[in-house]
DNA sequence: CTTTGTCTTGAACATTTGTTTAATACATCT
DNA sequence: AGATGTATTAAACAAATGTTCAAGACAAAG
């Protein structure tokens, strides 16, 4: 019975390299033989290792996607209050997808090619449901406090996501429409999100807060 | 010298049905036996009458990429006061998009894949670039004109794609975490129309708007 | 009717691709 | 050292796929 030393590595470097090609290439444009190639083995030790095709995407997919909604959870989970809340949130979410660049536009096409695998996960899960509610709860509550007006959490939910994530998944049309190289747009949305925040804390202000602008707002003029 | 009255028809029906097979599947993805069988035809015939997948692939995005930027030029060319033509682009957005929803996630899988294509196509036509000056000069002549806050071109031209464009491209994603089928989603991205654009009319509008916000608010209270 | 040029069809081709198999290497245990 | 079981490699396979080719169909022109 071999022991191998380097057979963890082994497949910890198939995995890698699986999730490199089929993050830039799709399920469909991957090539079984380029991800040995990029991991530096011999082509069938990624089915003697993984199976299959889909077996071995299955597994990257099913990663990568753990880790957002986690990382999603761990956010919205804790009872910071709802303006920090929504700073940090979109902070994060810039910072985060900014590393890995690709990842939106691969999630984006993998759930278009086959939703049915969502559907297995998250009612697996019951993850980002739970985010969903905790988040509204959280917006009742602050909504009956006077903090916040009385806002749709889907549309609250959804713009939040729309603002910070839309800007990367079009990244090679907004760099030709605006004429910005990779680094000048990069640059640009880490700018943008003070903006982005702002943007969306100013458009659920209860009156109540508005009503301290306003008197701000006499006294000045 | 055959000429067969349905030839056009026949070209025409390869690529309708070019156009709904590489959409819902892809470049990768898309079979050229499955488009012919799609169009009822011989599937020699589609090579027979556009040579390769690849050329035909190039006709049916550049169609559908062309009417894009032309229906986007043609609603931020005009000379109409900037929020209502932000109601009007958000409206008419939101409303082509829901007509044929899986464009967007093939616009954005298509332009990841090979990014080339756009930079051919933005700088032969110039178009996309004049749509944004069009609209930047707008800002700068209704900034001074006291209407509208100075604010960045790129970022509110963004937040307008992102607010109408993404929550169509997460469609089975916010399924999911909503608890929504198909018709309800739809039914509230109709409905989200009008939030959209008072929440970018809101974020852009300069304080001497707000001022009559403020005396109606007092006159109120 | 024959010719001509285009359209259509079915078969064939070369390549690619995911998967399987058989042989070999090799570490570990007895 | 020999047996055992796992890891690795190279070869082979079958299915799929984009493309090409040769033969036939068919309408229009001579």
């Amino acid at each position: 019975m071999k022991m191998v030393e380097n057979k963890e590595s082994i497949e910890k470097e198939i995995i890698k390299a699986a999730r490199k090609v089929f993050i830039s290439k799709g399920y469909e444009g991957a090539r079984i033989r380029e991800i040995a190639t990029e991991a530096g083995v011999n082509f069938s030790l990624v089915n003697y290792h993984y199976q299959s095709k889909d077996n071995l995407f299955a597994i990257v997919f099913d990663d990568i996607f753990d880790k957002i909604l986690n990382k999603l959870s761990s956010i919205l989970g804790d009872d910071t209050p709802i303006f920090d809340k929504i700073r940090q949130v979109v902070s994060l979410y810039i910072d985060t997808l900014l590393e890995d660049k690709d990842i939106p536009v691969f999630i984006i096409s993998e759930l278009a090619r086959n939703p049915e695998r969502l559907k297995k996960q998250i009612l697996s899960k019951h993850l980002s449901q739970d985010v969903f509610t905790t988040l509204s709860n959280q917006i009742k509550s602050e909504t009956e406090a006077g903090v916040i007006k009385d806002v749709n959490p889907v549309n609250l939910f959804l713009n939040i996501a729309s603002l910070c994530i839309f800007p990367i998944l079009a990244r090679p049309v907004a760099e030709s429409i605006f004429s910005l190289n990779d680094e000048q747009y990069e640059f640009f949305l880490k700018s943008r999100k003070k903006e982005v925040a702002d943007f969306i804390i100013s458009s659920i202000k209860t009156p109540h807060n508005r009503k301290e602008e306003i008197t701000e707002y006499i006294n000045i003029n």
